[in-house]
DNA sequence: TCCATAACTAACCATCTGGTCCAATAGATG
DNA sequence: CATCTATTGGACCAGATGGTTAGTTATGGA
């Protein structure tokens, strides 16, 4: 954390992307080989130039930009640099401002793509033909799972929080990412309530923030919390289990007061 | 977030620590009356070394503590800078690094300064003698309310969980503030169902992140939910029914299967 | 084939940043 | 009084950091 190199922290599961390979220093700037480029598909071992990798702006940018989610993701904005980024992406700083005008604005461009996961993995999730409760159900763990599979999104998420929402504010691209889940939990909503399967008077904002919460806040801060209780959060026990909770208790909250017909107790068979 | 100066941030009622200052420049390594200073007492203007000011090590150890605590809990580490720190404090920097040995050093005592304040927090209120659904409930409403009021808390932790609790893990002081609240939970929970109006089999670990997670996500989160929502999070009357959420979601959650007996319905009156 | 343009590289720069050195002054303590 | 220790002041530093400049090479269209 100061100026010494940091230490390599242990393996994380549930960051795949996060090489946490030690950074700083100059060595970085020179690509050299072997160094945080891992296993690379056994290339023709030749002289030089006769690998044919062509000028590929796009390719070139999706390198950028994953090399950048990663750093960003690891390291939160302040803490992320520029020339760890272009290290991992092998290439010359001045491709890198050749791209994108700015750190900024390469972090606002991995912000976005972040969004942009979260509303494809919500919309891969199909849930307007399920039974309420089995589309509530599917809801809650999609949710969670989304945010296992790409932990980049919870440090995307906190640090552009730490900064106020700055950016999401200027970036159009964003603002307008979830409405259609708006809309769907509410039709959700409605046909449970008109079957008899959920209370009324839901708000299905708050609904689906804690729903997010009950997930994002245990992965989140799951490494202080581990501390705290002992226990070690992300085994594929207890995240088995953290799953069934949530679903758990969305589901009774949804059903509370209900009269005690069939589907009152969903939420323990599983 | 480049090398300009920020500019000023709207301001934020829930955290009223923030100052929300420009930073940056060297106008701030020397003590420039007037900035950062906010409304001082009328100080007698009259030449130098008037004002009896006295030597209080430990009174100039809470004050750099404070201006690191909202150095920290509005920048993260990466991005707080000792320079702001030693001007909030109007100290000069070597005082600074006479007191503590490193901006890190700094950072793990006012961790655990926030640790300590949930820990008080959390003594604070008494849960021992009330009945088993008005414990849980209060148990509810103290905790949102504590991150309401300690909006610093909620970054620091965040900031430590992006550091994948590296802080944490090494201090001694922070591992073992949490064993009275478990057992204070866990107790609870045994009344509760011993007077049947908790069902069996919760989990108080698994509880009280629920808990917890119901109220911080939801203010952590407060800048981007709000973008998305085009709700205003923290305004006074949203954050009311957050609260009466929490309360409903979570004895929803331990009184749900219940027989249909007298205290099924506690969550909804408020 | 030729050339404008865009992809790309290496060296470099201005500034920032955590931290130190070298005094010097003034309360507190015994 | 002597001796710590708290405190200030400010110059200063080495390394880090975001960004730029000057120059090179491949690509694709005319």
């Amino acid at each position: 954390m100061t100026r010494t190199p940091r230490a390599v922290p242990r393996a994380d599961p549930l960051s795949p992307v996060d090489t946490g390979a030690p950074r700083r220093k100059g060595q970085l700037t020179a690509p050299v080989p072997g160094v945080l480029m891992g296993p690379q598909p056994a290339e023709p071992v030749g002289p030089v130039s006769e690998k044919p990798r062509k000028r590929d702006s796009i390719g070139t940018q999706e390198k950028i930009l994953a090399a950048a989610q990663a750093e960003f993701a690891r390291h939160g904005y302040d803490g992320a640099r520029v020339d760890a980024i272009i290290a991992r992406a092998k290439i010359s700083k001045n491709l890198l401002y050749h791209h994108f005008r700015s750190k900024e604005d390469l972090y606002v461009k991995v912000l976005e793509r972040t969004y942009e996961t979260m509303r494809r993995r919500h919309e891969e999730v199909p849930l307007v033909g399920l039974e309420p409760v089995a589309a509530m159900r599917r809801l809650c763990e999609s949710t969670f799972q989304t945010f296992i599979e790409e932990p980049d999104v919870i440090v995307m998420m906190n640090t552009e929080n730490l900064h106020r929402g700055k950016h999401v504010a200027k970036s159009p691209i964003i603002r307008q990412l979830y409405s259609r889940l708006s809309s769907t939990i509410q039709t959700i909503l409605e046909q449970g309530e008109a079957r008899g399967v959920f209370r009324s008077g839901i708000d299905p904002v708050e609904l689906y923030i804690s729903i997010s919460a009950l997930g994002y806040f245990y992965l989140s801060n799951r490494y202080t919390l581990s501390m705290i209780f002992d226990r070690d959060l992300k085994s594929p026990d207890n995240l088995a289990r953290r799953k069934a909770h949530i679903v758990d208790m969305t589901l009774a909250y949804l059903t509370a007061g209900l009269p005690p017909a069939g589907p009152l107790l969903p939420a323990e068979t599983l």
